[in-house]
DNA sequence: AACCTTATTGACAAACGTTCTCAATAAGAC
DNA sequence: GTCTTATTGAGAACGTTTGTCAATAAGGTT
């Protein structure tokens, strides 16, 4: 029998079924250890040193996947470099450490209205924005 | 006779001479013109269209300097790839449609001082940060 | 003007992060 | 267990960017 979709298809994407593989829990697992934003290529590092087989291209697509799915934050560093990292609620800000790469999410209702209106006001539909605070933390000044 | 350098030398770089270029010229040329962000390689190749002989190295070299004495602004694209654009006031953040690449600059006072802020009260020095809108210009959406 | 020093150039070759390809594997439904 | 097909891993391929290096030319000095 042919499946049917449940009815919250607003659009007509039945999209193939997803599988459960190790390869996907162990990515999730180890952004969630990861301290900070870290790269796929890292992560990949990380695994291969903890026994894992799993390849480099399973990595970026597994992050990908969460990126869109809005389980990872993702963000472009300095070098060219896309670097994800786990995020517990739905949508914030990060204040980053420039030396060590801590993170604290950042919460600023009033950054996303004004945001919202700038767009707006000049005539911009569909607004979206990416906001991040870099700095160097405390713990960085000290151990200098 | 040694060159003296004149007494602004905060820090001891006596940094080499810089020599003025017609290549330099042309890619400054070239980035004025263009209407929002453009990357290194669509301007290499315009400059080319119109009859310069400059090697792409020297495109990124010049962008790079551009961008980092301030003259334009940097930007990392979704593929990982980096747009420049000629900028005109101090410090500031875009508007940029994502359809056309038509881009407003924005300024807000009131940001700066809250991102600033937002660092401080974490503990954290030497606040940065990137703040850039995205929508869909009203002639984007018209002229669908 | 010719001359000298050396910053700059252009062509090419790497380096880098990322995506693609594709046969082999295995997840999930029956 | 059997079947379908989403997923995997290895490597090749891709596009952007940086490095290399001999040849060039900018700008100061004579």
């Amino acid at each position: 029998m042919k499946k049917i979709e449940a009815a919250n298809a607003a659009e007509g994407l039945d999209k193939p079924a997803r599988r459960n593989t190790p390869q996907k829990a162990a990515v999730k697992h180890a952004l969630g250890e990861a301290i900070g934003f870290v790269s796929a290529q890292q992560l990949h590092q990380t695994l291969k040193k903890h026994g894992s087989t799993i390849g480099l291209a399973t990595v970026y697509r597994t992050l990908a996947d969460l990126a869109q799915s809005g389980e990872a934050d993702s963000l472009q560093s300095k070098d060219a470099e896309v670097l994800y990292r786990a995020c517990t609620t739905s949508h914030h800000h990060h204040l980053i450490c420039r030396e060590c790469g801590l993170t604290l999410e950042i919460e600023a209702q009033k950054l996303e209205k004004w945001a919202d209106e700038v767009a707006g006001d000049h005539g911009f539909a569909k607004p979206s924005h990416n906001i991040d605070i870099f700095g160097i933390c405390k713990a960085c000044q000290l151990g200098k």
